[in-house]
DNA sequence: TCTGGGGTCCTAGGACCC
DNA sequence: TCTGGGGTCCTAGGACCC
């Protein structure tokens, strides 16, 4: 049976998050910004419209801001990230084979649909979505995730296609691939954009109907699946079930430089504890920390510093992360420097019911999961922090700013919506 | 003053083994 | 004079994704 792909994409994901609470945002501008409202994550068809650039820092965008009365918010990721549920959990109506593929887009597969019109079935799906959940998404379906991809973005830019745009035997192929700078095309990135274009491969048909040779050696076997994917041969199957993952990072940059050690050791216990609560959460331990700090990136030639500690048994329990990591930070630290960044990278990944023992490291396993446990219990029910190691400091000086965040309307009590009738 | 965060996969080269 | 040919594992770096 022929494979048939459909994307379904959130349009503008953050910015229709926070238009779905706020409806006086409708019709204008908005532009949510990276954590420490840095750069500018997302942006509205209307923020567009006027000119803001996809990654762009704030500070260099004031004027246009000001003179196009832009409304600006923090990133709210808890918000977005329940927004998430509810589409993806929609989407599942239609189809059980659903490949969440990242926080506003999902693959499903719907080689079960061929003889029916597809474009009117992908038209149901974005009327329920938009009216269950409030966000409005594009649609595009093709013989491989490739195409599917480049149908989306196609439906996106199309004002006629009304949100959506089959690639799957349509006589318009050749025209609309013509029509994708290769820089689009999913798995290109500036690296390969370079390459091809000195080669004057400049939009997605000319890579198709690029030698495979060629594109094997200059690109390897990851450039080499795109072009046959392009040429409606699938490579890259759905994949159902989340994969075991490699591994977890939790870094931020600092709200402002740190040069106290004490403050950074604030700040790493911090991300340690948001490292162990995630491991946790998905029932894995680590075996390998590594603790990363970095100075001026802008400035400075050496600017990061990192450590790696093997644990002697792998552990999910905070205390430990804490005591293990605050060590290192304690030996790269040197008086006098400014410190703008730092995280906790950990690798070595298991599952927590498979930890392998140690004879003689003692430690007390099972009441180190009944701690932890409670204070999982008690941070979820009465909200994050609630109760928090000493280690990470109380009201800490080094938080990152989000001075426009909306509220969390859909996970906190204290931040519902307020309709006034 | 102000520049995000969290991932994956592939490749090349070296060490080591038989 | 001569000095194989695989495997495997690890690491660093580079490419990409959202």
């Amino acid at each position: 049976m022929a494979e048939l792909y459909a994307l379904i994409d959130c349009n503008n994901f953050y910015a229709s998050c926070e238009r779905v609470f706020d409806p006086r945002l409708e019709g204008r501008p908005i532009i949510v910004l990276s954590n420490n409202d840095g750069c500018v994550v997302a942006r509205s068809n209307e923020a567009k419209a006027v000119g803001v650039a996809m990654g762009v820092p704030a500070f260099k965008i004031r004027d246009l801001i000001e003179a196009n009365d832009v409304q600006v918010f923090s990133s709210n990721y808890t918000l977005y990230g329940d927004m998430s549920r509810r589409v993806m959990e929609s989407l599942s109506q239609f189809t059980p084979e659903v490949e969440i593929y990242s926080i506003d887009e999902a693959f499903l597969d719907v080689s079960g649909f061929v003889g029916r019109d597809l474009t009117e079935y992908g038209r149901t799906i974005r009327r329920s979505i938009r009216q269950w959940t409030g966000i409005p998404v594009s649609v595009g379906i093709g013989e491989t995730k490739t195409l599917a991809k480049i149908a989306n973005k196609t439906a996106k830019r199309t004002p006629g296609s009304e949100g959506v745009v089959n690639l799957a035997g349509s006589a318009d192929r050749d025209e609309i691939l013509s029509q994708i700078a290769v820089e689009d095309v999913w798995g290109v990135g500036p690296g390969y954009t370079r390459a091809l274009e000195a080669k004057g491969i400049k939009n997605a048909r000319q890579l198709r109907d690029t030698d495979e040779r060629w594109i094997k050696k200059r690109m390897g076997v990851v450039g080499l699946r795109t072009v046959l994917e392009l040429r409606g041969q699938s490579c890259l199957p759905l994949e159902l079930g989340r994969p075991t993952r490699q591994g977890m990072t939790v870094s931020r940059l600092f709200g402002h430089p740190i040069t106290d050690v004490e403050e950074l050791k604030e700040a790493v216990a911090t991300y340690l504890s948001t490292a162990g609560e995630k491991l946790r959460k998905e029932n894995l331990a680590v075996g390998v920390v590594t603790i990363f700090l970095m100075r001026d990136r802008f400035k400075e030639i050496h600017y990061t510093q990192a450590a790696t500690v093997e644990l002697p048994v792998a552990t999910n329990d905070t205390r430990e992360l804490i005591r293990h990591g605050l060590r290192e930070v304690g030996s790269m630290f040197s008086p006098g420097r400014e410190y703008k960044k730092g995280g906790v990278i950990l690798s070595d990944l298991v599952r927590a019911d498979e930890v392998q023992g140690h004879l003689f490291y003692e430690m007390d396993r099972d009441r180190s999961r009944r701690l932890m446990r409670g204070i999982d219990r008690v941070n979820s029910r009465l909200g994050a922090e609630t109760v928090k190691f000493a280690a990470a400091g109380v009201n800490p000086k080094w938080k990152v700013k989000a001075c426009r965040r909306s509220r969390r309307y859909t996970t906190r009590w204290d931040e519902l919506a307020v309709v006034r009738a």
